[in-house]
DNA sequence: CAGGATCCGGAGGACATCACTCCACTTGAC
DNA sequence: GTCAAGTGGAGTGATGTCCTCCGGATCCTG
């Protein structure tokens, strides 16, 4: 996938088991970042790949390295896809898609959703990346007002920010769909410049569900206990 | 405002320097948590005091009772605001006077977010009181949308995801209107019941502003330095 | 299969953070 | 003036995180 990370590149193939735990090592990083974030330790990441945080460090120089082997591709191909929604026939459609898209793959990737809220790994590259989406998502969304679909008072900054308060909600299932789903409808139908009806919202979610998402989408920070409690 | 927190009670009066200190020490606690959120230290906020650490303890015994002290009434205050949105006269305009209301303070103060994302500071108090709100806000809710200006598909649960994400992006401003009031107005575009134009939008954020209360949004991890950088 | 380069695990060093305490000293009240 | 009440801030201990060290296991070559 990406060579430059973390190795020296074509000098010396790894041997047989260090290059199977390269593997096993990506994996393990990219469930476990995926699931707990970029806060996640790497001693975490090698446990999760059964294997010893050296071996980590040995193939990845640090976290950054391995952020970087992780997720730069995945935002590239996030620019690629605004790209494409882009070329879409119905500008409104092109508009939705790829909302839906960005936020089909933060919810999934609490990583991701981290890179993307400005986490300090890697931070000079993944800011490049970030930008090279830009371009195609104000494209996306000044077509979408031009022709007549967006309301025209709202910009980029205002689409993202949306964007980024729905996922903040993470992963969290309501029924069957994504909960993000029915945010985006009832978001969207805010955003959309006439509507007679309301759009069909997908399954709702109990209290409960709220709550604990909630809960999660902050880091889950536990303070330290008390040393003398009696 | 609440004697139980933190001492034995009219047992024996503060000295005047010590009365004077913990006077001190509520407002240092209250800016400081409102500013940085309820991750912010003893020590923080003994030094916004201008008092030393230990004064601070003496007068509190740990920082649950602390929180407790500035955030209870608080909360409190919110459940009779609720109760009385309730009375207003027109059920939409009660609705939408309390998710200002609920907005504003959260928006105002991190440390109030804190709280209603679930803190472990005090939890338990913490979350009897939130859940005196629940009721009045539910029957504001069901009010809104028996009368036919709430879409009758969301229900508590929804409104208060939406409230918490609109909060997420804190206390920014674009232009002179708080930033909260922007999203605040389509999300009540797209949960309206008919519409048939787009609601006038409080002036737009430049996108740093955006990225900046992204960044903010969550807590502002510092990652240890590397200690043998080259 | 021998020998050496490569790779491994996991204990632990270095550092940081944070809740909370100890105690020599100061201050207010009578 | 006396002394209980109060004070500051260095210090303690628990925890967390990045990363390294090194004795020993593993793979590849001849």
């Amino acid at each position: 996938m990406n060579e430059e990370a973390g190795d020296v590149g074509e000098e010396r193939p790894l041997r047989a088991d260090a290059a199977r735990n390269r593997e096993k090592i990506l994996a393990a990083a990219s469930r476990v970042f995926a699931e707990r974030g970029l806060d996640a330790t790497l001693d975490d990441i090698a446990e999760a790949a059964d294997v010893g945080v050296a071996t980590v460090y040995r193939r990845f120089p640090d976290k950054d390295a391995l952020v970087l082997a992780l997720f730069e591709d995945a935002i590239d191909e996030l620019a690629a896809l605004a790209a494409r929604a882009e070329a879409s026939e119905n500008s409104w459609e092109g508009f939705v898609s790829f909302l839906e898209v960005m936020l089909e793959r933060q919810c999934d990737n609490r990583g991701l959703r981290d890179v993307f809220t400005g986490s300090p790994y890697a931070q000079e590259r993944m800011e490049a990346a970030k930008e090279r989406i830009g371009p195609a998502f104000s494209a996306l969304i000044a077509r979408a007002q031009a022709d007549g679909y967006l309301r025209s008072d709202v910009n980029v900054a205002d689409i993202l920010a949306i964007e980024m308060m729905i996922s903040s909600l993470g992963g969290a299932k309501g029924g069957d769909a994504a909960l993000w789903r029915r945010y985006l409808a009832i978001a969207l139908d805010g955003l959309v410049v006439r509507r007679e009806t309301t759009r069909d919202l997908p399954p709702s979610p109990p209290l409960e569900v709220i709550i604990a998402a909630l809960h999660a989408s902050k880091g889950v920070h536990r303070p330290h206990a008390k040393s003398h409690a009696g």
